[in-house]
RNA sequence: GGCGCGUUCGUCUAGAGGCCUAGGACGGCUGGUUCUCAACCAGCAAAUCACCGGUUCGAAUCCGGUACGCGCUACCA
């Protein structure tokens, strides 16, 4: 059997990785990984309009952030470089003559005006939309001679009767007519091939075995199963994916979601929350015969690639639902926290701006467990913490300036032990006739400003253990300012 | 319009003819625990398996049709 090699082919035309390949580059990856294969990315920037200069560095080191490996890629060595299309132009020059030369492609010098003009009148008659064929009868000699002086493109020679089929690995046979097909154009005028060609020629070349991408390029597969047989070349096997939709079920797209993987980066996201709950798109972990409960919804990618099968995933389209990541990436922070505490710490340090403080590393370890469970981004630690580094500058409730003096009066003793802190305020509850509850609400929001946070008494210690009378002070200030 | 692909709780899914009066997870709700929140525990609601026919002793599962949704329909990928 053939080595499996799998590949993404990502464009540079926006700002990062976009989710959805996120998504194909880990069912691709997976895949290859479970087949003892290779992942390939190569970077399809034949698209110069909509080039994004930079765009190729971003995706890949989002990539790289996910922690999904390349073998080979345009950063990397590989025995099949260089793996950008625009690096490849000749290579595509030089099968289009083979193409012509079988007469399976031929010259169009149609304009583009023309071409509108065309596609508006048939829509107009209710027909499909395909190229009419004005330029395909042309003689070899006539339009190579026309080409020297003429902008031309070269479009695909499209059978006019029959049918051509695929078998797709997770949606079985799929089937066009030919004469429904259009005549593709191959070679753009400005000497880039279109998606169609290269993909074509660079997946034969770099030898891919298996083409997994998305379920939008079903309708073009046909055009490329032509070039193939065009070329008498052996086909790759062909799976076509779920596309990830908006909650409105429409294609995911970043005017209703955010979907570049920068973004949940930036949102302290775990590249490993980001991977399981992609995962968890058309797939599902199986019943294993070791114990494992069926339809975990926690597992990590090397646990994935141990159960995984191509043909196991669905073909409904799924809703990206950031729900459920965030509470997968809740789990995963715990986690991590717990097991490794310098590793929480670096992430903390990206995503706070309380790092210059003095104090800052060693707050954050003392505090994991209060502050850990507590989040679902790395995001929102400050908003949970921010009263260890800077003393409140706005309270969430409104104090009673006699009820501070209540816990001026019994000082220090509350920091006792926690036994004797919640004896101690219960005890001025009762006396002075007053909610425990409200009591304890009393003295958070005088120290830390906000309704909601970590234990109060854990918290307290942890305050004064940075700065001895720290508490005081605090109920000091709201008395003299309330 | 044409072609293609789809359709199980709000969402992600289990389900490959009888184990399904359809299971799990997220989210929601109720109660417990508790100084708030989170966590945890107990529980609840939530899918007439899109609809209609057929095959079968028996269908979410097989077949056909209808409806609906999505994708493609570019010298974009």
């Amino acid at each position: 059997m053939t080595e499996v090699r799998t590949r993404i082919a990502p464009s540079p035309t926006g700002e990062n990785l976009h989710i959805g390949n996120a998504y194909t580059a880990l069912i691709n990856y997976v895949f290859a990984k479970k087949n003892k294969g290779k992942f390939i990315v190569r970077i399809e920037d034949t698209d110069r309009i909509r080039f994004i200069d930079g765009s190729e560095k971003r995706i890949l080191s989002s990539l790289k952030w996910l922690g999904i490996e390349y073998d080979e890629g345009p950063d990397k060595k590989g025995p099949y470089a260089p793996y950008r299309q625009s690096e490849r132009l000749s290579i595509y020059q030089e099968k289009v003559k083979e193409l012509l030369s079988k007469g399976h492609a031929y010259y169009c010098f149609c304009t583009p005006e023309r071409l509108a003009e065309m596609r508006k009148s048939q829509q107009e008659k209710g027909i499909p939309t395909l190229y009419d064929g004005r330029c395909k009868n042309l003689s070899v000699e006539i339009a190579s001679s026309k080409a020297e002086k003429e902008k031309y493109v070269i479009r695909l020679n499209v059978p006019d009767e029959g049918e051509t089929q695929f078998y797709d690995i997770i949606r079985g046979k799929i089937s066009f007519e030919n004469k429904l097909i259009d005549d593709q154009v191959l070679l753009k005028s400005d000497g880039y091939p279109t998606y169609h060609l290269g993909v074509v020629v660079d997946d034969y070349l770099m030898k891919i075995s298996h083409i997994i991408r998305g379920e939008e390029w079903i309708s073009s597969a046909p055009k490329h199963v032509l070039l193939y047989k065009a070329f008498g070349w052996e086909l790759p096997k062909f799976a076509h994916l779920p596309l990830l939709r908006n909650p409105d079920k429409s294609k995911l797209s970043k005017r209703k979601n955010p979907v570049w993987v920068s973004w949940y980066k930036d949102e302290g996201i775990l590249p490993e929350s980001l991977l399981n709950y992609l995962a968890l798109m058309g797939w599902s972990m199986p019943a294993s015969p070791a114990g494992e409960p069926e339809g975990r919804d926690k597992f990590s990618v090397p646990e994935m690639i141990k159960e995984f099968r191509l043909e196991d995933i669905k073909t409904t389209a799924p809703i990206f639902d950031i729900e459920k990541l965030k509470w997968l990436n809740k789990k995963y922070i715990l986690e991590m926290s717990l097991r490794d505490k310098e590793k929480y710490l670096s992430y903390v340090k990206i995503y706070s701006r309380y790092t210059s403080n003095a104090d800052f590393g060693s707050i954050v370890k003392d505090t994991a467990e209060l502050i850990a469970p507590r989040i679902s981004t790395f995001k929102e630690f400050d908003k949970l913490s921010s009263f260890f580094f800077e003393k409140p500058t706005s309270f969430e409730k409104k104090l009673h300036v006699d009820w501070i003096k209540l816990f001026m009066s019994i000082g220090d003793k509350i920091l006792a032990d926690k036994a004797v802190f919640e004896k101690e305020i219960n005890g001025l509850a009762k006396e002075k006739n007053i909610k425990p509850k409200d009591l304890f609400m009393e003295l958070r929001v005088a120290v830390t400003g906000k309704t909601v946070g970590p234990p109060l008494f854990e918290s307290l210690q942890e305050l004064e253990k940075i700065h001895k009378g720290e508490m005081k002070e605090r109920l000091e200030s709201v008395i003299k300012s309330p």
